[in-house]
Order: structure tokens, then C-alpha cells, then sequence
DNA sequence: CATCGATATTGATGGAGGTCGATATGAATA
DNA sequence: TATTCATATCGACCTCCATCAATATCGATG
């Protein structure tokens, strides 16, 4: 991932109400009103997560379209639902590069054995 | 981790000029113009994130505030300077924590067991 | 095609925070 | 104590964005 990437994902993930749905998302803790959606697909459609937020209509599909623009979720139609799934593979991607990135290395030239 | 300080430390990593700082801290990059910071230690003064990144230096005492405050850098006064260091604990506080909340869970309940 | 439920888009508003210049504080030294 | 260097704080500006009401779009169904 660029740095930009990065950036990108943790400013997604630094907002509350985003991360409270990323959060319900992967506890699986909606029951969805939609009834294309299984049980074991951690999914849900907009209405849910209105319904648990209390966020008004727009702003959850605001907060959604972002959250997918960052490849945190996954967007897909199903009749007249959109549903939405989380994405774990961006959740590793952003932890390795945080770990790569700042995560402080020894420093070997203590010693000046490097130019 | 409580959800607030997750969210105020994604909040601290998800600006560009704190998230270099941290990134340059980490490679140890800096060749500090303070003479009481060991090669090893990965650390650095207010004037010497001022040389790497052009911002102004009330500007960068500003972000290492933000950073000290959220767990992210420890402060500590030597001498004239002022020397800030990267907290690794931080980090791996922050990557545990969003791999428990985030991270979705096998819907265990897919055939109904559970009530 | 008309209608209805679900979601997306638009436009406006208020607040949070990144940035800088000016200034205050603080530590070391003569 | 006076001075100097390094950093912190203050005040102001400006941009970005979370939020909502209103409206448009879209899919399904009659």
C-alpha cells in the first residue's frame, strides 16, 4: 500500500459512526430487514444500519460509499437492497503496512559501521 | 483499548504531516540536531521534524503534542531540547485492538444453534 | 408504464482541526 | 541576572467534512 492509501483507510477508520459500522459488521450483530443477506455473511443493507446508528438515510450511505471507496466494504446489489459486506483483506493490508511503516527498526549503525 | 482511544489514535496516524513524522521516527532518519539523542534510541527534536518536513515549527510542536497525548510518542526534556521517541506499545496496542473489533467473526449461529 | 420501497445525490450548514505569525515560557550559560 | 537558543502557547484564518432535509434515481412488481 502508498502512503496515501494508508491515510486514506485510517481517516475512513477514524470516524466514529464509520467504525461503529465496520464494528457491527464484523460482530455480526445486525439482523438484517433485508432477506438477501445470510446470517454467515457478516452483510448489511442500509436500512440496518440506520436502524442501529440512528444516523439519518444519507449520511449512512455517505459513510458507506466512503467506506468503500477505501476498500473496507464490499458493495453489492441484490434486488432493491444494496448490501454491504466487509472486506478483512484491507484490515491486514493497513495493519502490515502500519507495521512496516512505524514500527521502529533497531537501529544497526550504533557502532558507525555504516557509511 | 476503549473504542475513544482507538478512534483518537487513528485520528493521530490519519494526518499525512503526523504520519510522516512517526515514519521517519521509525526509520531513524533523522540525523538530529540534537547532540543528547543516541543513534538507537530513534528520536528526535522539534527542530529536526522542522528541517525534514518544511512545517512551521509551532505547527510541529503542535502534532507532537497530538501524538504524545494519544500513547503514540513519549516526551521527554534533555538539557535545551525537547526529545520525542516512538512508543511501539502503541502500536501494537492499536493493531491488536482493531483486530478484535474489526475483524469479522464466523457467524457461528449459520445452522441456528444458538438462540 | 405507474407505483412503491430502498438507496443515492444535491445543497446547505455547523463544527473540528491543520496551519502560521506573533509572543510567551523555559533551560543553559556567561 | 541577562542573554540566547529551543520549544510551547495564543489567536486567527481557512479548509475539510459530518450531518441533515429535500429530491432524484433505481429495482421490483403490478
Amino acid at each position: 500500500m502508498n502512503t496515501q492509501s494508508v491515510l486514506d483507510r485510517l481517516s475512513a477508520l477514524a470516524d466514529k459512526s464509520r467504525f461503529t459500522i465496520l464494528q457491527i459488521m464484523a460482530k455480526g450483530a445486525i439482523g438484517t430487514c433485508c432477506d438477501r443477506i445470510e446470517a454467515y455473511e457478516n452483510g448489511c443493507c442500509v436500512a440496518d444500519v440506520v436502524a442501529v446508528t440512528g444516523l439519518s438515510q444519507p449520511t449512512v450511505s455517505h459513510h458507506l460509499k466512503t467506506l468503500e471507496k477505501v476498500g473496507l466494504v464490499r458493495k453489492e446489489v441484490r434486488g432493491p437492497w444494496t448490501c454491504y459486506f466487509p472486506n478483512p483483506e484491507a484490515i491486514d493490508e493497513l495493519i502490515s503496512t502500519l507495521r512496516v511503516e512505524l514500527y521502529p527498526s533497531e537501529n544497526c549503525n550504533e557502532g558507525g559501521c555504516c557509511p
